[in-house]
Order: structure tokens, then C-alpha cells, then sequence
DNA sequence: AACGGTACCAACCGCCGCTGC
DNA sequence: AGCAGCGGCGGTTGGTACCGT
């Protein structure tokens, strides 16, 4: 046995999941010594692991501020909206959401998104689907988001200066529940009073078109309305969109609308009468009632 | 109860850019 | 300038829990 072979064998590499043991060694040394220089810690530890696997270890799953458990709606939109502005950059995007790991977004993206887009045979990276997300998955996740909301609910409060740089705003001091919005969402309500049919309570084509302008914070308040300030000015521009108006069971959907970048499912144009009728697509792409609560 | 399919997520892999020599 | 080592990032995989039949 030559000395390389002989140093494997000393070294031999676990790979795989982490035992108890193993984890509370990370702890203790990174308590001791702080993280960073991570193949010295490797060596220094004790840990038959590579560097990079006690990196990924501790950013994961041991870091103590780690928040763990299900994405609260206000997080996911801001997981859609971010991925609609830098696409995969998902370290990028975990910067702004305190507590979470790029990988967890990743998964949360893979899992839940990525999927939807894959049963609709769209790309989704592509800006119909970024447009689909706005139509359908944000109205849903803003409901939840004026159903959940109370003085004392969660919130997404992200100070750090590059979110200024990036022209999303921090929190508006006087809200209890806030998160970002960047300048792309937009959504058209119709006018209920000039359009007394249900059916067009929200569409894509016609009526009074709102469109979330730049540096909107927005907020849910105890009235059941949500509401976008502009926290670029110095004081408020204050936007109110009463939640009832969205009935997502009237919507139409009309994908030509969205626009010719791509063209890759050209099949794909949902009228309100395809949406109703066409059972596999309401059963399997987006009924996600435990993430949409459908309206009964 | 057993089995197969699906969802979830922790962990690994390969690439790339940065830094120090 | 070239090279090696390292850390960070995004893509992918494999194990496991869960659910329906």
C-alpha cells in the first residue's frame, strides 16, 4: 500500500446522511471556532466529511436561525416574483427571504412550480408561465394572504440595503404584515358595477387594469382588503383591492394574450369554458387546493 | 397488509469565479 | 501569467414518508 492509499484509508470519506454524533461535532466546532475555511474544519473536526459537505450541512440545516417547515403564501410570492425578475439565482433569491436556504427555495420551485409547469407542457422559465403564475397562483396566494392576516401574523420584513438596490422597498413602518412587489405584477380587475356578470369579476383583457406599480410594499388589513403602498415616495400612495373581487372559478384565461416570446405549446389557450370543462387540467395542474383554497 | 406511485427534501456533483502564490 | 485550492452556486439524485388502490 503505497502512502496515497494509505492516507485514503486513514481519510476515508463518509458520504450520505448525517448521524446526531456527527452533527453535534459541526456545532461544537463551529461554536468554537466559527464557520468558514471549511476544509480545515473538515480535518480540524474530527469529521470523516469533505469541506464541502460540512458547509452544506451547517447553511441547510444546522445554522440556528434556520426556519424550517411550510412557505407561508406571502413567501411564496415573493419566491415568484423574484424568480420572475433573476430566474434560478437561487442564492439571490434566499437573501431576501430571511431564514431560508437557496436550497429549500429550490426545492419549494422544483416541487410545486416547476411541476405546474411541466403538466401544462410550458417552459418555466418562460414569461407565459410567468404570466400563468400571475393570473392564477398570485390571486390565490394574496386570498390566503388576506385570510391569514392578523395584528400578530407573520411577516416579511427585509431591511437589507440591497433590497433598496434593487428597487424592491423595505417595510413601511406602519404595517404589520409586509412584503415586496416588484414592478411587473399586474392583474386587471373588471368593474362590477358597469359589468354585473360574474363570470368577468377578473380577466385578463378587458375592464380597469391595476397594475402594481415600483416600490409597492403590500399588505393585508383587518377589513379584508389588500393593500400596496408606495414606500419609494415619501409618503403613502396607498392601493386597495378588496380580495372578493377575485372569483378564480369565473376566470378566463386567455394565453394568446400573454405574448409571442414563446410559442413552444401553441395548443395551450385556455378560454373560461376549456378551464370548466377540461377535467384532467383542473385535476392535476392547478388544483392545489391545500395551497389555493379554491372558493367553494 | 402489501404494493406501487408520488412528493418531499437532504445531500452530492460538477462547474465557475475568486484569491493567493 | 499560470496554476492550485477553495468556496459558492445551480442542477441532480437518492432515500424516505405518505397516500391511494
Amino acid at each position: 500500500m503505497d502512502s496515497s492509499c494509505s492516507e485514503n484509508y486513514m481519510y476515508e470519506l463518509r458520504r450520505g446522511q448525517w448521524t446526531l454524533e456527527e452533527d453535534n461535532l459541526l456545532i461544537n466546532y463551529i461554536t468554537r471556532h466559527g464557520e468558514g475555511r471549511w476544509n480545515a474544519l473538515a480535518k480540524s473536526s474530527g469529521l470523516k466529511r469533505t469541506g464541502k459537505s460540512c458547509r452544506l450541512r451547517w447553511l441547510n440545516y444546522l445554522k440556528p436561525d434556520i426556519k424550517r417547515g411550510n412557505l407561508t403564501p406571502q413567501e411564496q410570492i415573493l419566491i415568484l416574483e423574484l424568480h420572475s425578475k433573476w430566474g434560478n439565482r437561487w442564492s439571490k433569491i434566499a437573501r431576501h427571504l430571511p431564514s431560508r436556504t437557496d436550497n429549500e427555495i429550490k426545492n419549494y420551485w422544483r416541487t410545486k412550480v416547476h411541476k405546474q409547469a411541466c403538466h401544462l407542457k410550458i417552459d418555466s422559465n418562460s414569461k407565459r408561465f410567468v404570466e400563468t403564475l400571475r393570473r392564477f397562483w398570485m390571486p390565490r396566494l394574496l386570498e390566503q394572504v388576506e385570510q391569514n392576516s392578523s395584528p400578530s401574523s407573520s411577516s416579511i420584513c427585509t431591511s437589507t440595503s440591497e433590497i433598496d438596490q434593487n428597487n424592491l422597498s423595505t417595510s413601511s413602518p406602519q404595517t404589520e404584515q409586509t412584503l415586496m412587489v416588484s414592478s411587473v405584477t399586474s392583474y386587471s380587475l373588471s368593474n362590477k358595477t358597469e359589468n354585473p356578470n360574474p363570470s368577468s369579476s377578473i380577466c385578463s383583457s378587458d375592464s380597469t387594469a391595476m397594475v402594481f406599480p415600483e416600490h409597492l410594499n403590500l399588505q393585508s388589513n383587518p377589513n379584508g382588503e389588500i393593500a400596496y403602498y408606495d414606500s419609494s415616495r415619501q409618503y403613502n400612495d396607498c392601493y386597495h383591492v378588496n380580495m372578493s373581487e377575485f372569483d378564480m372559478d369565473f376566470i378566463h384565461l386567455d394565453m394568446q394574450a400573454v405574448g409571442p416570446d414563446d410559442m413552444s405549446a401553441p395548443e395551450f389557450q385556455l378560454t373560461e369554458v376549456d378551464w370548466m370543462k377540461d377535467d384532467e387540467l383542473a385535476s392535476t395542474s392547478w388544483n392545489m387546493d391545500e395551497l389555493w383554497h379554491f372558493r367553494k
